[in-house]
RNA sequence: GCCCGGAUGGCGAAACCGGUAUACGCGGCGGACUUAAAAUCCGCUGUCCCGUUUGGGGCGUGCAGGUUCGAGUCCUGCUCCGGGCACCA
């Protein structure tokens, strides 16, 4: 009667599997619950963290049901994206192939976890029964002006003649090819993120971890001020957005972005040459130069002049990349005085500098003395109107000296109050072919109108040829097209982000088989919202900004209007559930590979330009520094480039495009893929990982074990390193488990007082890991476990409490554990005799009464040192407490020592005696 | 630079409202079983000092202070680590 790990675990999951154990069938007289976790991406196969995230939420879930609720757990997969075209360049294979091949090995993957998802309900969003509906939304979108066109600064690839999202854009260079991206002005598809900009500042209503909040309010990054309109020597008006208008008065030039679209009319002839010089050079300039040169300010000036509307002076206009088009409006007012950039700037070209704050408790600021711009609280100088005005740290109109410039300003028709968002809208336009066609066609008038809802979805051509980049716009037969009035048309050929996929997914769970909406409303009207989201905290501000909006933004197209008449059929109030898509969220940390020392990489070549063209690549555990031209670890592979950390900086290694470099921890060839995915597992600064393969723990120790180890050993919101040598406890504990269920108990002669214990012990237990449960504090809820554990293997040895205590144990002991390791409680459940399964049964409840301690250790203190011990009854009163501890011989000795000045008792727990 | 989060034994980590610091597990040490090893079982395991049989005491939760009868927990000022954002007007 050994325990058979992979016989009971296979047994047992084609059981349930036949049986429909976890099928979610609305059912309106019971309390539901939507429980999901983040769907993963068909990358190759399941690893530690797919597993360390899932298992938890799975047994949440399955907590919640032997709670009572209804639960719908359900999964699916993200499954378009850039890596599934990247196999398709690299092995010429089609990326649907490569996908759903993918799938395949996930889907055995994940079952092998026992998880409890409803495979029915699965949803795979590059099907196009799937993305016929992301299509649909994108034209809702449409329709309601959420979707528009515009010209952006986008991320552009010379090399590969297409943008690039900014995840792809690592230190100026693409990601892939390590070739330059320059930024270019392109027209692009967008959603308006920010029509809801404020709305998604508020959490109310949802309970979300506070990082995450900050997260995305900082991301939001809301400033309020002013907009004032500067005109310019030809009559343009200049807009610009500041958060300080009461330094107004001490503006003494104006900066616009390079590419601001005034910087032409106000260049003068003299001007030009160099105002067109440093707009092609800002235009050439990758991120990383821009960043490198951060230090010193560049910029030109045009030529010409603005006024500044406060006191009518005549102000030069600048051009300088420290503005950004993207930002505000893409120029500024330039305060030297009392910003620190516009200081710097003002110094390095001989700007003049007015100051117009005397600070707080120091000598009025004088113009040459300055050292640095001042942005302390003060009093409002050499400002017209409010002079004599305090100003503060505050921040807008909280601020007097910036409520009173506002006030002035609109009653002089100068400017107004205003409020401006870090957030961009949504650029959802890729230039890639795996991804969800945009619904659109392009007239020969260069307007726009939508494909027919009956036409859709527009679906992807299957026989194309990949080179790196899309093939559609080059596919004829997909770009040729007519207009609702047959007359010719050219078809959108950029796909969407496949953030805008996994924007609605658990939408889809919902219905995944309904074709006449996204999603059913008698299904959506019963389980929406989702009551608790789990997955990483990587994706606190893309995935789950959103995935917000896009729920907000459905609400205002009346996309819930028949779920909300479902609702309310079945009298359930619908106010407040379709503002929010996640009620409750939680974030695990990451688990990681072993602790070991990296890639050890040995470079012979030949140095290029700063990079260093391999000739000969090796891995090498103990080189030595002088063995190669570069030794180091591999930090990071691209197609064409190997990052090598050499410990004086990270080092370019430049090899062929199918170089193989063999490194022995990841079994089998060793393309770019598998090493990038290898090098994502390792990913941490100062300790290296090592992966970690789930499988062959399943095999060796089985689901149950790893399960309960990946609950234990770490603190679940914040993961760390897997350790190898670890498991072996969670294992012990899952046999003694399998022991205490299979042992034939016999009590020799039982004792009420040992029978009671162990009583006490499981009621306790119940508690300790209910609470637990709750709040996901999956460590302390195997710890109690492994001690009722404890407690069972001396009574089970001792032989002295009664059969039904005995009974009352074990059983509660296996209902407890079922959520973590499912498939030996389900054997031993049966084992004992029950016909049904243990995951249909009721969640034990603690009786508080059984679990309370009678005698409990009273803890002495003198002057708050613990002094003596003494047992006492937990009833015990203040003075009897009081009167115990004066009495103990060891007290005593401390007692003689000074008088007793004061005597604090906090029965039955603790007396403090304070003695002087 | 700004905004979050964190720091507890050799290691992963516990500790409700301020009330026995180190639960649970790993590792280590000693013992039992065994021809032997593995597995299993039992005991010990923060640190220093005194007694060294049984015990007693000092010090200990990143650092320096503070509040309190009492601080891992609260307050002030730092240090280091992790994450996010970053010329944001």
């Amino acid at each position: 009667m050994d325990y058979q790990h992979q016989e009971i675990e296979q047994r047992w999951q084609s059981a349930w599997e036949d049986t429909g154990l976890y099928r979610s069938v609305v059912d309106w007289s019971r309390p539901k619950y939507y429980a999901l976790t983040m769907l993963p991406y068909p990358s190759g196969d399941l690893h530690m963290g797919h597993w360390y995230a899932m298992t938890p939420s799975d047994a949440r879930a399955r907590y919640m049901r032997m709670k009572g609720y209804n639960v719908l757990f359900p999964i699916g997969f993200d499954a378009f994206g850039l890596p599934a075209e990247n196999a398709a360049v690299q092995r010429n294979i089609h990326p649907a192939k490569w996908t759903y091949e993918n799938i395949d090995t996930m889907r055995v993957q994940l079952r092998s976890m026992g998880a409890m998802f409803d495979w029915e309900r699965e949803a795979v969003s590059c099907d196009p029964a799937y993305y016929r509906w992301t299509e649909w939304f994108f034209k809702r979108m449409f329709e309601h002006e959420v979707a528009y066109r515009s010209e952006a600064m986008v991320n552009w690839s010379p090399t590969l003649q297409t943008v690039l999202a900014n995840e792809q854009v690592i230190d100026g260079k693409d990601e892939r090819t390590g070739q330059p991206v320059v930024q270019k002005m392109m027209e692009q598809w967008f959603f308006a993120l920010t029509d809801y900009a404020d709305e998604l500042l508020s959490f109310d209503g949802v309970d979300w971890p506070e990082p995450i909040k900050t997260m995305q309010t900082n991301w939001i990054g809301r400033s309020e001020g002013a907009e004032v309109t500067f005109i310019t020597e030809a009559g343009d008006e200049i807009v610009v957005f500041t958060t300080r208008p009461d330094t107004l008065w001490g503006a003494t030039f104006m900066v616009l972005a390079p590419e601001h679209a005034l910087v032409d009319s106000l260049t003068t002839d003299e001007h030009r040459a160099a105002v067109e010089e440093y707009r092609l050079q800002a235009a050439a300039q990758s991120e990383l130069e821009r960043m490198e040169e951060s230090r010193e300010k560049t910029g030109v000036f045009t030529g010409g002049f603005a006024t500044n509307p406060v006191n009518q002076e005549q102000i030069p206009v600048w051009i300088a990349d420290y503005v950004l088009l993207s930002y505000g409006t893409g120029a500024i007012m330039a305060v030297p005085a009392h910003d620190q950039r516009d200081f710097e700037f003002a110094r390095h070209f001989g700007l003049k500098i007015q100051p117009v704050i005397h600070p707080t408790g120091e000598d009025e600021l004088v113009e040459p003395d300055m050292t640095e711009s001042y942005v302390g609280p003060g009093v409002m100088v050499n400002s017209g109107p409010i002079d004599g005005v305090a100003t503060t740290d505050a921040k807008g109109r909280a601020n007097p000296s910036i409520a009173a410039t506002i006030d002035w300003l609109e009653e002089q028709r100068a400017g107004k109050e205003a409020i401006n968002y870090r957030v961009r809208d949504w650029l959802i336009s890729r230039q890639r072919y795996w991804g969800s066609p945009i619904p659109m066609v392009h007239r020969t008038d260069g307007s726009v109108e939508p494909v027919a809802d009956a036409d859709l979805p527009v679906v992807l051509p299957e026989d194309v040829e990949f080179e790196g980049r899309s093939p559609l716009a080059e596919l004829k037969e997909f770009v040729t097209t007519t207009d609702s009035q047959g007359r010719p048309a050219r078809r959108e050929t950029d796909t969407m982000d496949t953030f805008m996929c996994s924007s609605w997914y658990w939408f889809r769970y919902l219905s995944p088989k309904c074709d006449d909406a996204p999603f059913d409303p008698e299904e959506a009207a019963y389980w929406l919202p989702v009551d608790v989201y789990t997955g990483g905290a990587e994706h606190a501000v893309m995935h789950l900004l959103y995935a917000r909006f896009f729920v907000k933004a459905m609400r205002d197209m009346g996309v819930f209007d028949d779920t909300v008449r479902v609702m309310q059929e079945h009298r359930r109030d619908p106010s407040g559930l379709f503002d929010e898509p996640f009620m409750v969220l939680r974030n695990q940390g990451q688990v990681l590979g072993a602790e070991r020392t990296g890639d050890r990489l040995v470079v012979n070549g030949e140095w290029d330009q700063g990079r260093l063209l391999a000739s000969a690549v090796r891995v090498d555990p103990d080189a030595a520094p002088d063995a190669g031209d570069v030794v180091g670890e591999l930090w990071r592979r691209t197609e064409n480039l190997l990052q090598v950390e050499t410990g004086q900086g990270l080092v370019a290694v430049e090899v062929a495009v199918d170089a193989v470099v063999e490194i022995p921890a990841i079994p089998g060839s060793n393309d770019v893929t598998q090493l990038n995915h290898h090098l994502e597992i390792q990913r941490m600064s100062k300790s290296k990982g090592n992966v970690v393969n789930p499988d062959e723990l399943v095999v060796e120790h089985g689901a149950d074990t790893v399960r309960t180890h990946l609950m234990f050993a770490f603190e679940w919101q914040k993961g760390g390193p897997w350790d190898e040598r670890g498991i072996a406890g969670s294992r012990r504990f899952i046999e003694d488990v399998w022991k205490l269920g299979v042992a034939d108990y016999a009590p020799e002669a039982t004792n009420d007082e040992a029978s009671l214990a162990l009583r006490r012990k499981v009621h306790q237990t119940i508690a300790k890991v209910d609470a637990d449960m709750v709040d996901f504090k999956w460590n302390t809820a195997v710890a109690a476990l492994m001690t009722l554990r404890n407690t069972m293997l001396d009574a089970l040895r001792a032989g002295r409490v009664s059969d039904a205590a005995w009974t009352e144990a074990l059983e509660t002991l296996l209902k407890l554990l079922a959520p973590i390791a499912p498939h030996i409680t389900e054997e031993l459940w049966h084992r004992i005799g029950y016909a049904e399964s243990i995951h249909l049964q009721a969640w034990p409840e603690a009786d508080p009464e059984i679990a309370a301690e009678d005698v409990v250790t009273m803890v002495i203190q003198v002057n708050g040192k613990v002094r003596d011990r003494l047992e006492v009854p937990a009833s015990i009163s203040a003075e009897e407490a009081e009167e115990a501890a004066m009495a103990t011989e060891k007290i005593r000795v401390w007692l003689e020592k000074g008088e007793v000045r004061k005597v604090i008792a906090r029965p039955p727990k603790l007396v403090n005696i304070v003695v002087g």
